[in-house]
DNA sequence: CACTCCACTTGAAAGCCGTACATTTAAATT
DNA sequence: AATTTAAATGTACGGCTTTCAAGTGGAGTG
């Protein structure tokens, strides 16, 4: 019988596979990944995947990349002051986690290898140094960025404290009575977490600066 | 033929579960933990495990929540200002991580239900209101100082930037040609990054400190 | 002491999963 | 025209989590 051999046309090709994963991601949830599903949502049947992909990893650091690919770097070069550049972009980071939030605990574990997270890390390694921050701290900075908007993205939106009630018994933890019945509001409290911190940060790094262009 | 029954004592108990679970992640890692695997280890057969949790999830929550339970909280009782007590705080946080890399993805998903989890957030609201921060931005900072030291644990020692030079086309990175050789030092990288980040948190968090106390 | 009930472990099995492999056929290359 | 390569397929293997009925010893009640 027909063994359905190779089509006129690809039907697959590694842009619609990414762009199908992701869109499946976004809608279920890393969990309903799996190479049947997604070759189904293809039209397609399970092992052809393999043809573009060596393996199902691959293809979620295909999707985790094209997100990093989404976030903005051009505060980089429009001669706006390293702070403001550094603000920007970490909002501009954390919008893009956002609006994907099931693929974060992928794009978490590091750049990799992937060609669009080393290039958010070159961006802002470069333009600090070329603010006249000193390369290793320039380094740092890159990294500790990484750490909060990361942080950030994987202990709100992908799920924090739990909103069921029941699940706290508020003798054990006085201080967090309060504190709790904001689990529904959530999403507020992490926008001004990460606005505070933000600041925060910034405000410190600004007094290192400081410092360090005082010594230089 | 025998069906093993009832034995006198219990072969299994939540306890040995939790503990042979850690031992197995730390040695091997999560993807080792299987529940077949972890029977194996206990000397039991699969599906017992199933007498004493639901799931093994979890399990995985169960081990996570004792890795929670080993952070330091004295900090907050020895009536030091609350800056240092949040400094010690995060480094403690952080060396318990340190000593279990591999659960710190299941942590990182958020304080959920787990007991020791809610109790550090508990402390530390408790801490920071009671040296006079107002309970919103108390609030906040438990979540960004979590952000932050979640975030420094995944994107370091859970695996960072690819050793493999190989993996780098240096034309495309313009500045990382630096950077990347740092790889090899990443440990030393993400210490200072930590330090760096933490210090400049804390310097941006006492100047809003500042600001809050005059207005009071 | 007899009897019932429950706790604990088990083997078997259902229904997933990722992926290796040989096979078929069309396109591309020589 | 002959040959190689690319793309899809069906089948299959071994692993996974979890369910379930069944068996058996211990614990508690009469």
């Amino acid at each position: 019988m027909c063994a359905m051999a190779r089509p006129r046309k690809p039907l697959l090709s590694t842009d619609r596979i990414v762009e199908t994963a992701r869109a499946l991601v976004d809608a279920e949830g890393l969990a309903a990944v799996s190479t049947r599903r997604l070759a189904a949502e293809l039209g397609v049947s399970g092992p052809s995947l393999y043809n573009h992909f060596r393996t199902k990893d691959e293809i979620l650091e295909a999707v985790a990349d094209s997100v990093s690919g989404q976030v903005d770097l051009t505060m980089f070069q429009d001669g706006r002051d390293w702070r403001t550049a550094l603000h920007d972009w970490a909002v501009s980071y954390r919008a893009a986690l956002r609006d994907h939030p099931n693929i974060v605990p992928v794009l978490a574990r590091g750049p990799g290898r992937r060609p669009a997270g080393l290039r958010l890390a070159d961006a802002v390694y470069g333009a600090m140094v070329e603010a006249g921050w000193p390369p290793a701290q320039a380094t740092s900075i890159g990294a500790l960025m990484r750490y909060f908007v990361m942080g950030s993205a994987l202990g709100s939106f992908a799920g924090g404290f739990v909103d069921d009630a029941s699940a706290y018994d508020p003798a054990d933890y006085p201080h967090l009575q309060q504190a709790h019945r904001l689990a529904e509001q959530q999403e507020k409290i992490d926008e001004r977490a990460f606005e505070t911190g933000l600041t925060a940060l910034l405000d410190g790094l600004a007094r290192q600066y400081e410092q360090v262009r005082r010594t230089a």
